[in-house]
DNA sequence: AAAACCAGTTTGCACTGCCAACCTGAATCT
DNA sequence: AGATTCAGGTTGGCAGTGCAAACTGGTTTT
C-alpha cells in the first residue's frame, strides 16, 4: 500500500460522506449555525439533514442545543474541539493523498 | 449555498467512494495495472474490488483486458481518457473545497 | 375550535457498499 | 483420475444513505 492509497484507506469515514462533510465544512467557519441555515446552504432536506446532525452528534463531532428564538424552536449546531480536530485531520489526509 | 459547500455537492461519488478512489488514484499513476496488484495495494478482498472494478467499468472510467501471464489468467485495468478527465475533476473540486 | 403552519424527528422503502462464502474454469499436484 | 490451487466473479446478509411521507409539539390563522 503506496503513500496515496495508505492516506485514502485512514479517511474518517463519517466526515468522508458528502452529507456530512458539507455540514463539518460550513460549521468549520462560523462557531455556531442552526438547522435551517444549514438547511439552506446544503440544500438538504429535513430527514436527511436531521440524521447526519445525528450521526455527527453521536461520534461526538458536534453539539446540539435546542432553544428558542422568540417562540419557534431553534436547533444550534456548533463543532466540539474534537469534531474540529477530526476535520482538519481529514483535510489534510486528503490534501495529501490528492 | 457558498463556494466550498457547492463543490463537494458537485462531487463524483462514483470517485468519491473510498475504495474506488484508491482504483483511481493507482491507476492515474501507472499506465496498467492488473487485479492482483490492486488488490494488494488497496487491502480489499477480491468481492468488493471486482464489484467496484465493475462499477468503474460501467461508467466508462476504467478499461478492462482480460488476458494470460504465461497460463494463468490475468485482467488488466487502465484508466480511460474520460475517467483520467473525471479524477483530475474530482482532484481539483476536492482540493478547492478544502 | 378547527385548520394550517413551523421546526424537527421518525419511519418505510429503494439503493449502495462490505464481507464472507460459494462458484467457475483452467492448471497443477499426488 | 481426483484433489488442490489460482484468478476472478457472483451471491446473500447486514449496515449506511436518500427521499418522501407521516408524525410530534407548539403556534398562528380563520
Amino acid at each position: 500500500m503506496n503513500r496515496t492509497t495508505q492516506k485514502i484507506a485512514e479517511l474518517d469515514r463519517v466526515i468522508h460522506e458528502p452529507g456530512r462533510l458539507m455540514i463539518v465544512a460550513l460549521l468549520s467557519a462560523v462557531e455556531q449555525a442552526d438547522f435551517l441555515y444549514l438547511q439552506h446552504e446544503t440544500e438538504m432536506n429535513k430527514g436527511t439533514l436531521s440524521s447526519h446532525l445525528s450521526r455527527l452528534e453521536e461520534v461526538g463531532y458536534i453539539e446540539v442545543v435546542k432553544t428558542y428564538r422568540g417562540k419557534i424552536p431553534q436547533t444550534l449546531l456548533s463543532l466540539t474541539a474534537e469534531g474540529r480536530q477530526a476535520f482538519q485531520q481529514y483535510r489534510r489526509r486528503m490534501k495529501e493523498a490528492l
